[in-house]
DNA sequence: GGCCTAACCTAGGCAGTCTATGTAGTCCTT
DNA sequence: AAGGACTACATAGACTGCCTAGGTTAGGCC
């Protein structure tokens, strides 16, 4: 059902997987796409094959960085964790979103507080 | 450059047109584009190479309908107008982009007045 | 007629997500 | 300790939507 193609999540996902890290610190790939999908009331389910592609974007270009560790059942996972560039993206990529989407509110001629 | 890329313009285009046509009757393609362009501060800048496959997707789903007319310098143009089931469909999408929106705060921790 | 411009058109490329499938490590049961 | 189940990680290829880069056509103007 491509949860995500109906919205406008395509191009968010690297933002979203930074905050995620911001709010809750390290997590392993699978509790960044639960954290992702528990705040949005599962309205963005992130598949596995969106995922670890964008887990992967990141840590080459420095913005996260990982280690193994074991999950609280004992399995071992890759946590991921923000780096100081991955923080100075994620600030600089919050910035950007925020004006895409006061053009956006600007041409459905929407109030901010009609997003409630 | 790209302009709509790095933004939560993606999926989002045939639902700007609707809404461009809504809020000015009858257009041709370049004038929603130059609306579009114009409402957005310039951030968004609508190629035709995705301006015209676009409004030919929304004629074939028929929520726009065109004839042939005359611009104010007397060229001839294909100006586009909501259909009903346009009105419909820019409802549904105004809707579920609002819903999307409202998503992607809660992810990013903001509240809606910080999007001024 | 010849030139310029506005408006329209489209094939092919690219980026980001999804589908489908596979692998490795850990626990649990017997 | 072998087998099975499950969790987390991984990736190739498909698909979608926009862009790049080329065009065509019609009208105005000299």
């Amino acid at each position: 059902m491509g949860g995500v193609r109906a919205g406008n999540l395509y191009g968010t996902l690297e933002l979203l997987i930074l905050k995620g890290l911001e709010l809750h610190g390290p997590l392993h790939g699978v509790a960044v796409a639960d954290h992702i999908a528990a705040r949005s009331n599962g309205l963005f389910k992130i598949e596995e094959g969106s995922l670890y592609p964008a887990l992967h974007r990141l840590q080459g270009k420095g913005h996260v960085a990982w280690e193994w560790m074991k999950t609280e059942e004992g399995k071992r996972a890759k946590y991921y964790e923000l780096t100081k560039a991955g923080r100075r993206a994620l600030k600089k990529e919050m910035g950007s979103w925020i004006a895409n989407t006061r053009a956006m509110l600007s041409l459905l001629d929407l109030a901010p507080e009609e997003v409630q």
